[in-house]
DNA sequence: ATGTCCACCTGCTGGC
DNA sequence: TGCCAGCAGGTGGACA
């Protein structure tokens, strides 16, 4: 899944279809996801005009000129495929526009969502409540960071996948950017000092961005929208590459950290 | 409050 | 060839 990036390039993948443009079909094909799809789902996004497709951490919202905004997460497999050639047991949200064109939503894992809700009480949505600072937005600073781990036991690797501190940041883009930062992620996140976290905050910003430039990182399971495949060669420097060189020479490794793959140079971050 | 573990679900890969 | 354990981008609830 998606992680910001994925889920950026998602988004910008379905304005090019969605924007501006009115529904004429949306059917859940199963009751639901990792929650139970809205009942009402159907009948209020039917016949309603996409006017505004957003990101907010690793959410697509999609709102509509009815005044209510449809909110997606990928989960792990999840992504939208545009024009299918077929429908199949994992495409569980089917969409058809007045011009003609089928998106769905294939997630075969299902650790997905889709809510609706009204766009002038997104705010309230549970999963926004508490979330923290786009990792990407003005206010994601060194001196917010410094604050918000002060006093933390936690390794900075689980308090960075925390959504609460910053929101948007997985597993892989976690583990690039304490490379990049070159902090190791076992350190205890309040004992990291200012000269640290602001490398680390331009680490994080500088690896986002690139993705997202990029076009996402390819993923097993993962596609464009329009579902062309491997339209980036993935240039991680230490994701998935246990036993392999470090750009700073050294040797890759994995650790599990609560229960998620870690991977790692010890040699340059300390 | 903080920190840790586990469940949710399917599919793929590597080792035997 | 076949089976099975292990692993995968996330989240949130249940614990101590």
């Amino acid at each position: 899944m998606p992680e910001l990036p994925e889920v950026e390039t998602t988004v910008r993948g379905l304005a090019a279809v969605l924007q501006d443009v009115r529904l004429t079909s949306v059917i859940a094909r199963r009751a639901d996801l990792r929650r139970a799809f809205p009942l009402d789902l159907g009948q209020r996004m039917t016949g309603a005009r996409i006017i505004s497709l957003t990101r907010r951490a690793k959410y697509g919202v999609l709102g509509t000129d009815r005044g209510d905004s449809m909110i997606f997460h990928l989960g792990m497999s999840g992504r939208w495929r545009i024009d299918p050639d077929a429908i199949g047991t994992h495409d569980h949200l089917v969409i058809e526009t007045e011009v003609g064109q089928r998106l769905s939503l294939f997630d075969p894992r299902r650790f997905g969502s889709v809510d609706l809700v009204e766009t002038g009480a997104m705010a309230g949505y549970a999963p926004f409540a508490a979330m923290g600072p786009e990792p990407l937005g003005d206010s994601f600073t060194a001196a917010y960071l410094r604050e918000r781990l002060a006093g933390r036991a936690s390794p900075i690797k689980a308090m960075l996948l925390d959504q609460r501190i910053v929101a948007g940041l997985g597993n892989i883009y976690v583990c690039e950017a304490l490379n990049m930062a070159r902090i190791s992620p076992l350190r205890a996140a309040g004992q990291i000092g200012p000269a640290k976290l602001k490398p680390l905050v331009g680490a994080i910003k500088s690896v986002l961005t690139d993705a997202i430039a990029a076009g996402g990182s390819t993923l097993r399971d993962y596609a464009r929208p329009d579902g062309e495949l491997g339209y980036f060669a993935k240039q991680w420097r230490v994701y998935g590459l246990e036993g392999q060189p470090c750009p700073c020479g050294g040797t890759v490794m994995r650790t599990v950290q609560s229960g998620r793959s870690t991977f790692w140079c010890p040699s340059c971050q300390k």
